[in-house]
DNA sequence: TATGCGATATTCT
DNA sequence: GAATATCGCATAG
């Protein structure tokens, strides 16, 4: 992987014409999250986050890189769900998905992709909030190298996607976004469009329940034209 | 634009 | 041994 941070001096004296539109845009200072203000539902959680910003700070100390964007697609593993990770009880792997609101459940899929996940409901109850797609707003040219020049509405154009763009592994697991001082959730940078509900992606059960949630019509949201509108 | 298929590793049957 | 909360590339329309 050519993705090595680039030294100090070319993001010092970067030049304004070779900076993506997104990233040129000067992104507010925000409150973090708090886990009182989370819905304690999964279906109301993957709703809500729609709009709401992730974070990532990495990086040795004095060459910190912040990637971060907006989420403007999720998915909800209720309890008791037939295509949730947590359906069979507990494990090794699946353990995140039972600990508080708010905790990261990092797994790692078909041999080459990570996904991040939010758990959903309250500690013992095992459900969570699947990020599938965001609009990156910083760092767009450190995601752009983690994801191996994909093009800007690419980078993080579906989970396995968002989890590369954003350097995610299972070391992330079991983090609490809460109060990680790494990996955590802001509030908006901008008011939320309309919030869209569909079916889910890519499971085998429960096929046809509205636990899907994106916001309608942003270029940003995985699947084809027909899933973004 | 839509559909099909291989890659790849961990988990579960 | 089968399935998998995916992706990127190939091909056809």
């Amino acid at each position: 992987m050519p993705g090595r941070v680039q030294p100090r001096a070319q993001r010092a004296a970067k030049a304004p014409t070779a900076v993506p539109a997104a990233e040129s845009s000067p992104v507010p200072i925000l409150r973090r999250l708090t886990r009182a203000e989370l819905p304690a539902n999964t279906s109301e959680l993957a709703r809500w986050l729609i709009g709401k910003t992730l974070v990532h700070e990495r990086g040795p100390a004095g060459r910190r890189v912040r990637l971060s964007g907006r989420i403007v697609e999720t998915e909800a593993y209720v309890p008791g769900d037939a295509s949730g990770h947590a359906f069979r009880g507990e494990t090794a792997r699946n353990g995140s998905l039972f600990r508080e609101l708010g905790r990261a459940y990092v797994y790692f899929v078909y041999g080459c992709w990570h996904c991040l996940n939010v758990a959903a409901e309250r500690e013992g109850v095992g459900a969570g909030v699947l990020l599938r797609a965001l609009e990156p707003l910083e760092g767009i040219a450190a995601m752009t190298r983690l994801r191996g020049g994909a093009s800007l509405h690419d980078l993080a154009r579906g989970p396995g996607r968002l989890a590369a763009a954003l350097g995610l592994d299972l070391r992330h697991d079991a983090l609490d976004l809460m109060t990680d001082p790494n990996l955590w959730l802001v509030d908006a940078v901008r008011t939320t469009g309309e919030v869209a509900t569909s079916v889910r992606i890519g499971i085998s059960k429960e096929v046809d329940r509205p636990l899907r949630f994106y916001e309608r019509g942003s270029r940003f949201v995985s699947g084809s034209a027909r899933m973004r509108g």
